[in-house]
RNA sequence: GGAGAGAUGGCAGAGCGGUUGAAUGCACCGGUCUUGAAAACCGGCGUACCGUGAGGUAUCGGGGGUUCGAAUCCCUCUCUCUCCGCCA
């Protein structure tokens, strides 16, 4: 969410940063600021309304006590003007605050001076590339193929236990998901973020605390008889952790990973785009979130970043780097960089992490601040990223490492895995 | 699932209709003292919003009500804890 503070100070540069989005905020934006003008007249004048009330009170107390009977009631009369005056402007006010929220809670945030303008993934701008794609002197084959050859993943039976996007991982396949969980987890610990194990079931406050809700409802699950959500990201319960804090000085890094099982709905997906590992329902992550001093965001992006590169090079896949454009970067980012494996047996790109910084959006929402030098509070940035999520980062690993004897596991993996090949 | 208890400032914990934004203790910050530290003493110490400012308003889990006046009374919701049952 937006501060309503920012769009009343830097209107225009939230209108032109907005527009990078295609999203033409003039109106919302000017309503916006009328009715704020409004919320803080009806305000003003309710708060001395209150505060006359306030010491009428206190004298007719007074008048008891001196036992001035007489002259108390009188007071109290004079109350009961007031008392609808107030519960006029009361009303009033009450009415334009849930305005301003219902409208703050429709604009995305405002994209990074950087962030390019354009409307979907054809506008964004691939700032590196790593690797090469690979050649091969057989044909590529893709991976829910290797799966059934190898016997790594059993689609079908996902379908009998459950459905759709629920994949049996098998043998060297399941063990292959766990070796790359503890490689993800452990590379993370070496870069110093600390390790937490959240519960993969949140609150409706935790939901609206990092943006899933309003806008995303229907892409969480929801278990309806105790109100609570499934995560589709480790992002939700770890920032969390930080909701409803003040940090008591200006002097911190907050640094935490953790490996879930991340749900979604993916309401209205279909086609090829979810062949195999394409698209999930339950999928395994390892998320990175920072909380950062607002001059420090910058910085930590680019470590982010430097850490997912390190990850997709030691795993050797080629890959690469996109910064998203203002339609395709999410609802809560102001600047997002999308990391993209190549597939070559799909022979198409394939997303496998998104890194993010909110600045306050996020920790608007969250009340999530810090003390400064001289004991203001003020409001911390937050990012994320995944690091990595695993079902694209195995489909790649099995076509790009695929050769005629099997499937080569890359030498930082071994060590997890206990085998060097799949065949 | 059954029964009961509770929710107050960073924590602990008073208050149970009228200078209570809230005692007291701890923690924390500043000062005095000290070579330094500890102790002792003095002072400060929640958050948000409105107002150029002086200042004001709100806030004792959330919402509603009674009252001139509510942390205190009533209703309701949520959450937490304890015991019993069930159970990894």
């Amino acid at each position: 969410m937006l501060e309503i503070q920012r769009i009343r100070n830097e209107k225009d540069a939230v209108i032109t940063g907005l527009k990078k989005r295609n999203i033409d905020a003039t109106e919302t934006v000017e309503s916006l600021l009328s009715i704020d003008q409004k919320w803080r007249n009806s305000k003003t004048e309710l708060e001395s309304i209150s505060a006359e009330l306030n010491l009428l009170a206190k004298e007719i107390g007074d008048l008891f006590k001196q036992g001035k009977q007489d002259e108390a009631n009188t007071s109290k009369a004079k109350t009961a003007t007031l008392k609808e005056k107030e519960a006029l402007l009361k009303a009033e006010v009450d009415g334009f605050d849930t305005e301003i929220i219902q409208l703050l809670y429709q604009l995305p945030n405002v994209p990074n001076d950087i962030v390019p303008a354009g409307k979907s993934e054809l506008d964004n701008i691939t700032v590196e590339e790593v690797g090469s794609k690979r050649e091969f002197d057989f044909t590529a084959v893709p991976h829910w193929d290797l799966a059934k050859k190898y016997d790594l993943i059993d689609f079908e039976l996902g379908v009998k236990i459950t459905g759709a996007g629920f994949p049996v991982y098998k043998g060297k396949g399941a063990k292959l998901q766990r070796a790359l969980i503890s490689f993800f987890l452990e590379e993370a610990e070496k870069a110093g973020y600390q390790e937490f194990i959240p519960p993969l079931v949140v609150n409706e406050a935790s939901g609206y605390g990092t943006g899933q809700l309003p806008d995303k409802e229907g892409q969480m699950y929801y278990i309806n008889e105790d109100d609570l959500y499934l995560i589709p990201t480790a992002e939700v319960p770890l920032t969390n952790i930080y909701r409803d804090v003040i940090l008591p000085s200006e002097d911190f890094s907050i640094k935490m990973t953790g490996y879930t099982p991340c749900f979604r709905r993916e309401a209205g997906s279909y086609g090829k785009d979810v062949r195999g590992l394409n698209r999930l329902h339950q999928f395994d992550k390892v998320e990175i979130v920072r909380i950062e001093h607002p001059s420090n965001s910058e910085k930590a992006l680019i470590e982010m970043i430097d850490h997912v590169k390190g990850l997709l090079e030691k795993l050797g896949l080629h890959y690469r780097i996109l910064r998203l454009c203002g339609g395709d970067t999410g609802f809560a980012s102001a600047l997002t960089y999308d990391f993209e494996v190549y597939s070559a047996a799909q022979e198409k790109w394939l997303e496998v992490s998104s890194v993010s910084r909110f600045d306050t959006f996020q920790s608007t929402r969250l009340k999530l601040r810090f003390k400064t030098n001289d004991k203001k509070t003020q409001l911390c940035h937050t990012l994320n990223g995944s690091a990595l999520a695993l079902p694209r980062i195995v489909a790649s690993l099995m076509e790009n490492h695929q050769t005629p004897d099997g499937i080569v596991i890359p030498d930082a993996l071994r060590k997890y895995t206990g085998f060097d090949i799949i065949d």
